[in-house]
DNA sequence: TTCCGGTAGATTGTTGACAATCTACAATAA
DNA sequence: TTATTGTAGATTGTCAACAATCTACCGGAA
């Protein structure tokens, strides 16, 4: 059979859902700016799709705190301002401190050596000083941290949190690399505390951690002349 | 003019964010139960718009968690199992520890007293055993409470959060009696705790109060034979 | 010049029609 | 009887056209 793949795609799959996910790839690649306009009937020549879909596909990313909607004037990339993104990090902490508490409680032995390997591979880039390896393998350290929590409502919320305050890194500056080796130091400890089962400490190190990430884009935003808005 | 309300509800709100809330109201208030089909034609019909917006509706609703899509078999009022209203607590229990440190930090005198008001007339319905009366009181509380606590994304993340839990007690029981007096105690407390500032304190209180909550839902539903599927 | 009103084009909001898929049921064969 | 196949109706998925609104620009009056 010809393009199996395409095929079952469509099967599964809704062109809302094939399109909101497109979007949002776009947004949080940094193709689609925050603030930028999103142009319905655009987007759906691009997409060789309808209105409709991509309509559809607005709501649930409306939802999902990617983007804004104006009546009568349309959709665009969600700004997160400072003061907003201080609220996020709040949020983002708790829900962490949470994902390390049930992580030690509940996480596999090979769940710990895959986080492991992620820290071994952020050494290795904290020496080259690697900004933009470095950003991958902190998403996935954290995202195979609320796997190994099993808890289905946390990881929903927390993927939420971290979109949005993607939105904001990448309005400010992106990564600074002189954190890095500050955080590799962090993770180190926390696969420790999860790794050894101590959910008290694990909730403390994954909630300071956050919080210290916090005060680091601070001190990042404060050094160069700050260029947002 | 005739009808300024409407008027205005329409240039301000589109069709679809106001089927959106209707829905959404259907849901909550309990006329749409879990597990029921929503019939896009139907629905349209009876609201007199068309499928689009409708569409539209389904598809923030789903987002937010209140109903699921089957691809073109439709889309049901979500049905929370007790393992994922577990799970749900797990997340709502540290929101609300991070709403009582914040609102500890930040509420203000004529807050504390919209609150202690609310705390006066549980304890009324309190002593008459009313828990019909008793159940919008102690949303009114944690809606005042989070208000209070001045963050936007607490805010959002928490009305997510209830509304799945309300989806399930809907399948359970709704509200027992017997609870209300302990319950009552708890809100007490945590309201002292907020008005003195005392971060530490209202947060744990809050925290072991959800905690506490799940429990008691837990007794009432393992008293009876258990009616739930 | 500056402000105001009006018009044309672009964009979003809404609708109804058509295509694809599913469900229920009846007719047939084992 | 039971299983299977095939159809008819209902329902969802997608699309294109129409209506309402907004934006940008132009011309005239103060």
């Amino acid at each position: 059979m010809a393009l199996p793949s395409t095929i079952e795609l469509l099967q599964q799959n809704s062109l809302t859902t094939l399109v909101q996910r497109e979007i949002e790839r776009r947004i949080l690649g940094g193709e689609l700016a925050p603030g930028s306009k999103l142009n319905e009937a655009e987007l759906a020549g691009e997409l060789r799709v309808s209105r409709g879909p991509v309509r559809e596909a607005f709501r649930a990313l409306e939802q999902s705190g990617l983007v804004r909607t104006e009546k009568n004037r349309g959709v665009f990339v969600r700004q997160v301002s400072l003061e907003e993104a201080n609220e996020i990090y709040e949020v983002r902490a708790v829900l962490e401190g949470l994902t390390g508490r049930l992580a030690a409680k509940r996480i596999r032995p090979e769940q710990v050596e895959k986080i492991r390997a992620v820290v071994k591979k952020m050494h290795a880039v904290s020496r080259a000083r690697d900004a933009a390896a470095y950003y991958p393998l902190n998403v996935q350290f954290h995202e195979l941290l609320v796997e190994a929590a099993g808890n289905r409502a946390l990881k929903a919320n927390y993927q939420r949190i971290v979109n949005e305050l993607d939105l904001y890194r990448r309005e400010t500056i992106s990564r600074s690399a002189e954190n890095i080796p500050e955080s590799t130091r962090d993770h180190e400890a926390i696969v420790n505390a999860v790794a050894k089962g101590d959910e008290k400490l694990a909730e403390r190190l994954l909630h300071e951690h956050v919080i210290e990430s916090r005060a680091r884009l601070h001190r990042a935003l404060a050094k160069p002349p700050a260029r947002a808005a």
